[in-house]
RNA sequence: GCUGGUGUGGCUCAGUGGUAGAGCAACGGUUUCGUAAACCGUCGGUCAGCGGUUCAAAUCCGCUCACCAGCUCCA
């Protein structure tokens, strides 16, 4: 008999080589039924997985959030095992589980179409239906790599390459199907019963361009129907709140893709919202010392060579304009410009930190394959700022800047983050031990405000490391908008200084950060965020009266009138059609907060009926409590 | 940039070799109406662009551009 540890402390005695489903069941039948895999020792394992010593063990089951990871791994297995079936040649790559399901990439001539994807899900049923059992299996590096050489996958033998040679390696096999796997996996195909197959698309081997393009199809799977519905149901919601759709609706932003892919337009309604936006951030920038300036769109070539931008950043930069003979760069950032309004005085170190914010336009070049709505563009619009200051004030200054950054994204809504800390990148300016510095401070001061964060290796910027701070939408989806960035190097390379108490110049602590990060990309997710429906406090419209006959319309104009003189924004829907259909436009199409439906009875008493643009009934206001109403949801911007 | 798909009036879409269609929007009228689409009529398209095949091309072929799903990259 063997002793094992249970989460609770409790200790259960089973026989000596009793697997993980026999320990489950030996806990509880029910238990059991619903078992996905164990953990033993801190180890994901097979139920199949013999127990041969004291150790302890937890059961994972379809409830837990680990589940779905194996569950998907093993659909994966079954989509992979179902191609095969259906095409050959076809040489399988890596199939994984990934956040919201899972996806398997394929070498083969067949191109895969959407018809392809539903005899696929077929061929996966029969696979179910099949109930194989997945067993597992353990074999030498040199057995494995004769394994997939005569099975000829050579993307598994180019895997194995990079195994350790210590590290056993296991084989998963279900009927005619194996794969190389770390696992674990379900018992039987029969366990999967609800996944989808959603799409196909190209993806290059390891990622790298340079690597031969597989074909990727993508799928999720769920423990229960519902789970799949709902799932299903989600995306569908995420189809209805997709920025470009809703931008379109609700004439809201615009893009001439025959004149200029990735350059936006923003109509009345959207440059409206973007300068609410704009002024509620200039406000607080004031308030917490930052000066607010404006600089060119274009400079000579010679401070893009000063900077570093000509060197590491030329890829990304529209191509030279030629001026009276001399070459002109369109700017992809605002920082040289900053760092020139910086040495334009002498600076005390009294004076530190000297911070300049500028809702700078820039420009960069995208591959065309990557622009999106207004996520992904070549112009755009920072809410930028540079923070000159002290050694001594960095570790402060970047614990403001968190904490300044909250309360800005808490206004909206945003409750959740992503921090990512990001590292030094291969191309790179400035000396080792100034990274290292940098690289320091940021993680220290993230350390400091207790926030959770990853590490990004090398994802840096050239001229320093970061903190990129991703918002989580109402749909829990994650956005890059904040950035945070230390850098030693323009200073230096800039050569500006501050003097300081000794009367000697020295060398300021550059950072860079972006809130919003952009307008485009932080007003589109808010589209999303908002479904279109936006706070009243950014909204050129905050009410739309909706007389129910053309008698009503003088009233209307008093209303409106009225209501403006008290700082309430609205607009009367004079058209010559019924209630409802009025209802409709402005509810659903214009997403105006509320509808003010007056006719005979509301004339009569002075009133207004209010109508929610979620739909309900709030009954009749008198103007005066409809504006207070109003001017609440300004207040405290909701 | 790469792989696959798509491109038809302002919008959403039908039309697979034989004279370009629908709904919505717009415009003109009728109706004056009580909480998610009244009715009638009118206007509007060199079918993304260029080239080719054909007696004949939205439709077949080639190139270019753009968009979409991804890969890669990023605010």
């Amino acid at each position: 008999m063997i002793k094992l540890t249970l989460p609770d402390g409790g200790i259960l005695e089973v026989e000596n080589g009793a697997t993980v489903l026999d320990a489950a069941g030996q806990i509880s039948r029910s238990l059991a039924k619903i078992a996905v895999c164990g953990v033993s020792d801190g180890k994901m394992v097979d139920l199949s997985t013999a127990l041969t010593r004291d150790t302890s063990l937890r059961i994972v089951t379809e409830k837990d959030p680990e589940a779905l990871e194996v569950l998907r791994h093993t659909t994966a297995h079954i989509m992979a095992q179902a191609v095969k079936r259906l095409f050959s040649p076809v040489a399988v790559a890596i199939g994984p589980a990934i956040d919201n399901g899972f996806y398997y990439d394929f070498d083969l001539d067949h191109t895969f179409s959407d018809e392809d994807l539903a005899t696929i899900e077929k061929e996966m049923r029969n696979i179910i239906k099949e109930n194989i059992p997945i067993t597992r299996r353990t074999l030498s590096a040199r057995e494995a790599q004769d394994y997939f050489h005569e099975k000829k996958e050579p993307y598994k033998e180019e895997l194995l390459r990079d195994i350790p040679p210590e590290e056993p390696i296991s084989l998963y096999e279900q009927g005619d199907f194996s794969d190389l796997c770390r696992g674990p996996h379900l018992p039987a195909t029969g366990r999967v019963k609800h996944f989808r197959l959603l799409s196909v698309a190209g993806a290059y081997w390891r990622g790298d361009e340079k690597n031969k393009m597989l074909q990727r199809i993508y799928g999720t799977a769920f423990f229960s129907g519902e789970a799949l519905d709902d799932h299903i149901r989600a995306m569908e919601e995420a189809r209805m709140r997709d920025h470009r759709k809703l931008g379109k609706q609700m004439g809201l932003f615009h893009i001439e893709p025959d004149f200029g892919p990735g350059l936006v337009y923003w109509l009345p309604k959207g440059a409206f919202i973007r300068r609410k936006l704009e002024d509620y951030l200039i406000d607080e920038l004031i308030r917490a010392g930052y000066s607010i300036v404006n600089t060119p769109h274009i400079s000579k070539s010679d401070l893009w060579k000063t900077s570093g931008h000509w060197n590491f950043y030329r890829e990304n930069m529209f191509s030279p304009i030629t001026i009276d003979e001399e070459e002109y760069l369109l700017k992809p950032m605002n920082c040289p410009f900053h760092v020139l309004i910086f040495k334009n005085e002498t600076r005390s170190y009294r004076d530190l930190p000297v911070k300049t914010a500028e809702f700078g336009t820039v420009y960069r070049y995208e591959r065309s394959g990557v622009l999106h709505g207004l996520m992904r563009v070549r112009g755009f619009t920072q809410d930028d700022a540079h923070i000159f200051c002290r050694p001594d004030q960095l570790h402060q200054e970047i614990m403001d800047l968190i904490a300044f950054t909250k309360r800005v994204l808490h206004v909206f809504g945003f409750e959740k983050f992503d921090v990512y800390l990001s590292t030094r990148p291969e191309k790179y300016v400035g000396e080792l031990e100034q990274w290292d510095i940098a690289t320091r401070a940021l993680e220290e001061a993230l350390k400091d405000t207790g926030l959770d964060y990853t590490v990004d290796p090398g994802e840096g910027v050239f001229y320093g490391p970061k903190i990129d701070i991703k918002i989580r939408d109402s749909l829990n989806r994650s956005w890059q908008c904040t950035t945070i960035q230390v850098d030693f190097n323009l200073p230096q390379r800039f050569d500006i200084h501050y003097i300081g108490d000794d009367g000697e110049p020295h060398r300021p602590i550059m950072i860079h950060r972006a809130l919003m990060g952009s307008l485009e990309r932080f007003f589109g997710v808010l589209i999303e965020h908002y479904a279109g429906a936006f706070p009243a406090w950014l909204l050129p419209v905050h009410a739309k009266i909706l007389p129910i006959a053309d008698r009503h319309l003088d009233y209307a104009g008093r209303i409106k009138d009225a209501l403006s003189n008290s700082g309430v924004y609205a607009d009367i829907d004079s058209r010559n059609e019924k209630v409802g259909k009025k209802i409709r436009d402005a509810q659903v199409t214009e997403k105006v907060p509320y509808m003010l439906i007056i006719g005979d009875k509301e004339e009569e008493e002075k009133t207004v009926s209010v109508r929610s643009r979620t739909g309900e009934d709030l009954g009749s206001f008198t103007l005066d409590d409809f504006t207070r109403l109003v001017l609440d949801d300004i207040r405290l911007k909701r």
